[in-house]
DNA sequence: TTGTGTTTTATTGCCTCC
DNA sequence: GGAGGCAATAAAACACAA
């Protein structure tokens, strides 16, 4: 970290060849490089604006410059596309740097060492952004995909709700204007009716697990995600999300593809194929709640799982604005255009 | 040509690991 | 404690529309 030096590039050194003085902050938080000499810019930036010139030519080339006042202190320039070109292959291989690689591609490049590596630190932040917004759009079309099945089946379940509301009226006023045996025998016609009609409901929205176990369970589940975040070791922000969309989902949840993949490509620990996410039916009740429960309405369509649903859209709509802002791998510029 | 938005290069500060 | 990683940020370089 070459904290509160300037750097200035040595005329004739050779590329890459640069000087380090020590002369205080250059630029405030995040410095940024800036160069300033009796207080004006000393990057001659009336010479900046479309000139395109690579951060670093070669050594001859260097030479040859007549561009370099001797006191000028280099300007921020980007690297040739040859140099990219061998960094992100460098990258493809293995995004993580060790020492020894770092030296040999920095000798390669004719770069500083600290180039290199801040290249690929660079590089391993726009990597994690792209697959912020691949794991968004996948888990925000699962979403959508788990939000219309939900709104199918909170349809039918008023439909055979109002079944079992009609059935029972019917057999109510049976019961009243005939009486006797005959309106005993009558209700027994219509009693299987209704259990069907019961059973369907059943089988519609109540799944047979513990609740305790499955609270348990998504608290366990929380506890992983926040632990991959808290690391940061390749765990991605969207395992919240994708927690929030099997708990919202319950016992309907899809399988969201948990091949989510790491952050970081190569290097089999970096990956998590398999989330160990599965379907959860949280919260007292488990899921969708039963007449017995007390709710006993339409809004006993008050799932829980819905409450976790909403949320997960809230997730979604505070995150949108990521989403919007890039133009997938627009201005991303790739080393293959240049060849 | 100029204003504006985006991308790239680089720094700073904090955190984790050995 | 030092090395290295990351997030946040600055600023140059670049792209592009008006």
């Amino acid at each position: 970290m070459e904290s509160g030096r300037l750097i200035f590039n040595a005329p004739g050194s050779g590329a890459g060849q640069m000087l380090f003085l020590d002369c205080g902050a250059a630029g405030g938080p995040g410095g940024g490089g800036l160069f300033h000499r009796g207080g004006r810019p000393m990057l001659g930036l009336e010479e900046g604006r479309g000139v395109k010139r690579p951060f670093f030519t070669s050594p001859d080339e260097l030479l040859e410059e007549e561009y370099y006042d001797e006191q000028l202190p280099e300007k921020k320039r980007r690297l040739t596309p040859e140099q990219v070109h061998l960094l992100e292959r460098s990258f493809e291989e293995e995004n993580k740097l060790e020492p020894e690689r770092k030296t040999e591609l920095a000798r390669k490049l004719g770069l500083q060492p600290r180039q290199v590596a801040v290249w690929f630190q660079n590089r391993r932040a726009r990597w994690k952004t792209k697959q912020l917004e691949r794991d968004f759009d996948r888990l925000k079309a699962s979403f959508d995909a788990l939000r219309a099945d939900h709104d199918v089946l909170l349809q039918d379940n008023h439909r055979l709700r109002s079944q079992v509301v009609s059935l029972t009226e019917k057999l109510q006023e049976k019961e009243a204007t005939e009486g006797g045996a005959s309106a005993a025998t009558d209700a027994a016609a219509l009693l299987p009716a209704v259990d069907d009609v019961k059973a369907s409901l059943a089988d519609e929205v109540e799944e047979p697990t513990e609740p305790a176990e499955d609270a348990a369970a998504f608290e366990v589940q929380q506890v992983k995600s926040e632990d991959r975040l808290s690391t940061g070791s390749g765990g991605s922000a969207v395992v919240d999300a994708d927690a929030l969309l099997y708990g919202a989902g319950g016992r309907f949840a899809k399988a969201v593809d948990s091949s989510v993949e790491s952050y970081f490509p190569g290097g089999e620990d970096h990956h998590y194929h398999d989330c160990g996410m599965g379907p959860v039916n949280h919260g007292a009740g488990g899921g969708i709640q039963s007449d017995d429960d007390g709710a006993g309405s339409d809004e006993g369509c008050s799932y829980y799982a819905e409450e976790e649903a909403a949320a997960a859209a809230a997730f979604f709509a505070g995150h949108t604005h990521h989403h919007a802002d890039n133009d997938e791998d627009a201005g991303q510029i790739s080393w293959w255009m240049w060849n």
